[in-house]
DNA sequence: ATGAAAGCGCTAACAC
DNA sequence: GTGTTAGCGCTTTCAT
């Protein structure tokens, strides 16, 4: 193993202190243009690196984001952390990753790893079952910046980063109710989410503004999965009275929905018509194709961690801003077209 | 700020010293069960967190692992990184993953930002025009284990994870000529990279194996984007001998091939056979569903970060195995199914 | 513009 | 089984 050059062994070989060789390799503006050439040449030819611990251990900073996430391999969440790696890679922080699968369990053991490692600031989406978030008390009581992102919770001094997601559950029911839909049937997830929640308030709000009734025989609590856009659909069939019209927050689960519904002799959009939500690639390919919710997954990542920089820099407080909304957009195509 | 608690403090507090301390809450087998719970407890209730910092700087040690992709936002892609999260969270590692965006000089500069971070290890997966991998030499010169993955490169001492490319490009091939086909196309990204030009080999070895000649026109390079889905359908229209069967080596080109081709009237598979790779999602939506060949992105990432570790723990050296390889398998459906 | 020196919090070799 | 002590490499205050 070759040895570490440290500041000291730049100093020694140019008779200057350590001092003087780490404001020179920080730029210091009081150091003389010369002797910061010599150094930095020096430096590099003799192949030193930064020791990112001792230098964070003094400044008692890290340049590093903590993130954690429901999952890793969704659709959505791939493009929050590509928008989230890009703006951390830009500012010169690091990112580090974790996933909870869902679990509270896991979230909490991941915010403690997180805390140790002493983030400068930590972005979360929460476990599906998740109740309690006083795991991450101690990032607002030892005041590190705690943002949450898509699958939020009400946390004095955190900022949210979402989507209207009341709006955007409206707007596909409406929809769906413009395209004549009278028995709208709702596939959702667990409403201790916000997401979920808010989607049926929006689902709900505009059966109203409709006049049609809800029907609690047509609200679906499921985990979303492909194996639940099964259920689904068998449970349409059982139905006496069938729904004509489905709106599932998510593609994956309504694709396979919709699968099995074909399967069974029914057409889509004539006796059902079907709206997802996320926007994910398979929304494009299935047949119908889906209409469908786009999320801003990429910006809401660029977003998260745009702001927490902006925080950290104090170039924007992240206290008085308390929620910041994303636009979503309903994009219709051939599964909900009736007319 | 409230302010950090250290093992000072809890020693001070119990009339220890702080090595003891240091000791007990690192589960020193030396240490007496009783004065270790003593210990334990006081850590608890004053809310100390450790000192990764502090701890790494005098350990020479980072227990982080440095991951740099070509893109975070692909389905193959967020699998692979959830098996390495999986893993490297059990084993007590972070994760500080990258993304080159396909560009070298990006790949360059994450893997200084790795370096300088001092990560145990890193896995890499090189980005598309990646000639030259001198920009891993310092690791190698360091010692510090270096993977690579999927897009891998030969560098000595430095092991591999890879599918057998060459045979799964062969099996693709050789179920399209069993389907009957005789001239298949092959669509493809930059032979640069072992994964397409390997697979290049498997379709050629397919051909000749089944006295079919190799016809440059029916080889088309593309960035296997979308876009060059609709470029490889429009090529095919424009062939005086159309191709009869297609073998695209990414599954969301491949089905924007298809619809593009469904869409100027040939029948798929009757006109044109089709196989795609990766087993994405889409390929088990798009109509019809589309054989493609199963990557197993979890256990890769898994397997890289299992490996890296027991290296590090000097349980298995890399320096010996050099590379592994990965089952994939043909998964057949109706695209290619003519009989 | 540069240097001296202290200390960030932890670990491990060595002592007892 | 526990304590003493010396750094790990860097930054920064205070001097000069």
């Amino acid at each position: 193993m070759e040895k570490e050059i440290t500041i000291y062994d730049i100093a020694k070989l140019l008779n200057l202190s350590p001092a003087t060789v780490s404001r020179a390799l920080n730029d210091h503006p009081a150091i003389n243009s010369n002797t910061k050439n010599i150094i930095t040449t020096a430096a590099k030819e003799m192949g030193y690196r930064s020791n990112t611990f001792a230098s964070n251990l003094r400044r008692q900073r890290t340049n590093t984001i903590g993130v954690i996430v429901p999952r890793l391999n969704s659709n959505f969440m791939s493009y929050v952390l590509a928008g989230m790696e890009k703006v951390a890679n830009e500012a010169g922080y690091n990112l580090i990753i974790s996933q909870s699968l869902e679990s509270v369990k896991k979230e909490i053991a991941n915010a403690e790893t997180m805390f140790n490692s002493r983030v400068d600031g930590l972005l979360v989406s929460l476990a599906y079952d998740t109740d309690s978030i006083d795991h991450f008390d101690k990032f607002v009581r030892k005041q590190i910046p705690l943002l949450f992102f898509d699958r939020v919770a009400a946390h004095k001094n955190c900022t949210n980063i979402i989507i209207d997601n009341v709006r955007a559950g409206y707007e596909a029911t409406e929809h769906l109710i413009e395209q004549g839909c009278r028995r709208i049937m709702h596939v959702t997830g667990n409403l201790k989410r916000n997401v979920y929640a808010d989607r049926l308030k929006g689902y709900k709000l505009a059966l109203m503004d409709h006049n049609l009734v809800f029907d609690d025989s047509l609200l679906l609590v499921t985990d979303l999965s492909r194996e639940a856009g099964l259920q689904a659909a068998r449970r349409i069939e059982a139905l006496d009275e069938k729904p004509d019209g489905l709106f599932v927050t998510n593609d994956l689960c309504a694709v396979s929905c919709m699968g099995e519904l074909k399967q069974v002799g029914l057409s889509i959009p004539q006796d059902i018509a079907v709206v997802g939500f996320n926007n994910d690639p398979v929304s494009q390919v299935v047949e119908p194709k889906l209409t469908t919710i786009h999320y801003p997954g990429q910006e809401m990542g660029e977003m998260a961690v745009q702001c927490l920089i902006n925080h950290l820099n104090g170039t924007m407080s992240m206290t008085s801003t308390n929620t910041i909304v994303l636009r979503s957009e309903l994009q219709i195509r051939a599964s909900s077209l009736r007319k």
